[in-house]
DNA sequence: CTGCTATTGATAATCATTTTCATGGAATGG
DNA sequence: CCATTCCATGAAAATGATTATCAATAGCAG
């Protein structure tokens, strides 16, 4: 959860696996970090355009799934086609409220789902390694205007 | 549910939305009924190619979006990267445990799940239009081997 | 420093999906 | 039955996100 923590993590990972730190590594990681929540490739790419417009789009790609290699990142797909990134909360685990019309995203665990998402697994002999429950409507604020 | 119904849902929604029953129609709606569900573009596409050669895949793929508009089929992504369809139980809901070893789909519907998840909405001011929940894991066989 | 090797970034390749467009076919009204 | 109109078809190209290629560059161990 703490930056620095992060970073560590990230840095110890890539000497475990014979891999370089590079000035792009940690500027990507730094903006990741900075920036919300479940952004995509593009739109880390333009903002980190904004500070140094010699970065590649296909660095920001790579280092995105180091990311989720080392376990500080996550990747996510909302139906809009593109993956999206959010930071890892160490072990915790969380599902996802969407807004369709302002594209609010809202992040929540209940423990009582998860327990029946269990139960129904093992009724059909099923042991699951991992799910994805997506909630789709319409915010408070969009239903008033 | 009957196959007879399902086509002349479509004959219907073609009628009411000024399109042509064609031949090419027909043959997709056909074996799209008669093959199992959950099948890509491309699996049905190859298919129709075995019984008519001529058949062409962007017309597959747009009669499955016909399909998907007139409410007699449903489109689906299991993170496979490629869009699946399969026919839909006229309002009927139902989720999905994959596995991620042999591709098994095994459907299922819990009410108690679709309860709370209408409650973590309403907690949070949404209002639920639609939803998506998928268990990954092994199949019991799978496990075994 | 030097040399080895990983990394970078521009570009091209993929892959599923969607569009384009010339041709063919379905329906309607003589 | 014919003509006309307009939709549907299918081959091919376009799109958009992602991933691979490769020559040039930059970490880092010695
Ligand atoms: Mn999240
Ligand atoms: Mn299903
Ligand atoms: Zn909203
Ligand atoms: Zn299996």
């Amino acid at each position: 959860m703490p930056k620095t923590r992060t970073k560590s993590k990230f840095r110890e990972y890539l000497l475990t696996q014979g891999l370089k730190s590079t000035q792009q590594r940690e500027l990507i990681l730094e903006e990741f970090l900075r920036a919300g929540s479940h952004l995509s490739t593009e739109d880390l790419y333009l903002r980190l355009r904004k500070k140094n417009p010699r970065i590649g789009y296909a660095t920001v790609h790579r280092t995105l799934k180091l990311f989720a290699e080392c376990g500080i990142a996550e990747q996510r797909h909302f139906g809009d086609g593109q993956a999206r990134y959010e930071a890892s909360d160490q072990g915790e685990h969380h599902d996802h409220l969407i807004c369709v019309t302002c594209g609010r995203i809202v992040e929540f665990e209940d423990p009582r789902i998860e327990q029946l998402q269990d139960e129904v697994a093992a009724e059909h002999g099923f042991s699951i390694e991992r799910h994805r429950l997506e909630l789709y409507g319409s915010c408070s604020s969009c239903r008033q205007a």
